[in-house]
DNA sequence: CTGAAAGCGCTAACAC
DNA sequence: GTGTTAGCGCTTTCAG
């Protein structure tokens, strides 16, 4: 059973492709296909379930109406929650969206722009790693659409969106003081990313504004190399020395749940030993006693924000608003684990 | 900046394009092209960083060397490690993956199909839900090689692949009895998928082989509409309302930790008030204190027998045995939730 | 050994 | 109002 062609179509329908096309295009009004003809046109079509091959019309009009997202990683709840509002969006202007995971890998990721690039893909959503650069740039010579989203790189004039960072930390690290802990600990990862510096300099510059010396052993810098076994013997290990610590805040949610599982090896009590709080949302957080509280991202805004400034660079949308570099503010979820416990 | 095509390389190495093609496709050795023009041709290419066209290419071949894997939901740990297993997979055969997430709206999966279809892939791995029937069926018809993953549709002689769903069931119920529980609970979901309900009858029939008498009461079906704070609610009634169960078991991981939060909500201690054990592995069961007993699916297992058995059916591996409906075997993870407490 | 040319299914300028 | 036709970029048959 071979697929039906519009050839096919306009052959039973006793006409030409072009008025097929035209009828199917919508441009039955504007091109004045008679009422008869377009009556024709459109039940065959039904009765034969004929859609247009989305390959040739590609070809021929040089639109996939694909969008690429390349996120980190697709497992993962922001990914999840990301890809919802990002494919309703984009389906409400015709557009399709596929995915691709860097896993972190400057390679995988450069590879993935190439490979959506061969795909003929109308515009990229992407999480940026390091070594992206050069490829997002050639990105911009072909006048590709592009977006960035979680991230950006300060020398690349390209629209983006993500959380405000450094406020992030600011307001948990305060909810922290303010709730009396006065040594509290920072692990964070050793990703050369815009996000990670932000939030390190959210947890220096907070204490600085509060007149507490930043001391650097408080400050446990993990491998993204590690294992998910070495990040908690890691930790695990820093904790144990740095008895001083009454609470500890986490850069990642990955590292937050490393952190528990340290925290509960050394069988010590949140928040009454060490307090906590992890930037990332997770549904463990939620769930483990007493309640971890959170820095939460808002995943639905950062994703339809994106979209709209891909889709205003598309010219599919009316700009909203001339700016393009946007940073949104996160909210901090208070849970037990960093209330005062006095 | 435009894209350079192939006719380009071939007016600047000096040749034609069908020479270029043969050269790229490793056909210079079978069309016997001389080594001079071969080099020359592939430094142009080299240097002008030429990829061919793959729109081009598809509609010319018929072939996108897209495999679509249609799940129920992006989110969802399950997907995270299914897609990176399946991709390298299809990395190595030259496939590509796109994936779509059904939410379990079988609305939404016919529209994947249809979609999938337009783009023209070349072969289908499916989740399926109930409804999808007939649009499997049409694939089959195309003779698009399809195969179904984590359940399947009795009445159709598709290949598929999932877990033994029955015998995890029954490890788990008997791990229970066997650590002298009496009364276990079940809850599980109003969905009408093998999977669910042979879960169903892994607790049925379980119970009936160790003589122990099935109690209506003791089973929850909960509605697949329900939000999760319904769940959970309904979850907390059913523990209020059956004091008599030592023990219950979750038929999946979302039902699960909704369970965890009824039964922290209830302050029941987990084994002592109440054994748990759930389908599905997840973050929080290793986290929880004290360690929630879980079945296992073998995902990455069942990811490369999905993709084998896909590249088996399009002609690109040796079939590895005449099997091609496979159910493999789950693993029981044994916590302390659903020890012995005496 | 290499190249000309047809054609995959569609759109759209241009005819009539 | 409707049809003819020329490509989009590539592969592949067939003819040199």
């Amino acid at each position: 059973m071979k697929r039906i062609s519009i050839k096919d179509i306009a052959k039973i329908a006793g006409t030409s492709p072009t008025t097929v096309s035209f009828v199917l295009n919508g441009k039955a009004k504007e091109m004045r296909i008679s009422d008869a003809i377009t009556k024709k046109i459109l039940s065959t079509t039904k009765k034969y379930g004929y859609k247009p091959n989305q390959i040739a019309v590609t070809l021929r009009t040089g639109q996939s109406k694909i969008i690429g997202l390349i996120v980190e990683s697709v497992g993962g709840a922001f990914f999840g929650a990301l890809a919802k509002v990002i494919e309703a969006e984009a389906q409400k202007y015709g557009y399709r969206v596929v995915y691709c995971s860097t896993e972190n890998d400057p390679e995988k990721g450069k590879e993935m722009i190439k490979m959506l690039a061969h795909q003929q893909v109308d515009g990229y959503i992407i999480t940026p790693a390091a070594g992206m650069k050069d490829d997002i740039e050639d990105l911009i010579k072909q006048d590709k659409p592009v977006v960035l989203m979680d991230s950006f790189i300060p020398s690349l004039n390209v629209p983006y969106v993500l959380v405000d960072n450094y406020l992030g930390v600011k307001e948990g690290i305060e909810s922290l003081i303010n709730a009396g802990y006065k040594n509290i600990g920072f692990v964070t990862v050793n990703l050369d990313l815009i996000q990670i510096s932000e939030r390190l300099r959210g947890y220096n510059e907070t204490l600085k504004q509060h007149k507490i010396k930043v001391d650097k052993k408080n400050i446990l810098q993990l491998s993204y190399q590690d294992s998910k076994e070495q990040i908690v013997q890691k930790i695990t290990a820093f904790l144990e020395k740095n008895t001083q610590l009454d609470a500890i805040f986490f850069a990642t949610n990955y590292l937050g749940t490393s952190g528990l599982q340290a925290i509960k090896k050394l069988r010590m009590r949140i928040p009454e030993d060490i307090a906590m709080i992890s930037f990332d949302e997770h549904e463990i957080f939620s769930l483990y006693p007493p309640g971890i509280s959170t820095i939460q991202q808002p995943v639905e805004e950062i994703g339809s924000t994106a979209m709209n400034l891909l889709l205003t660079q598309m010219g599919k949308k009316e700009k909203s608003s001339n700016e393009n570099k946007i940073q949104i503010a996160p909210t901090l979820i208070n849970r037990a684990s960093s209330q005062a416990h006095n």
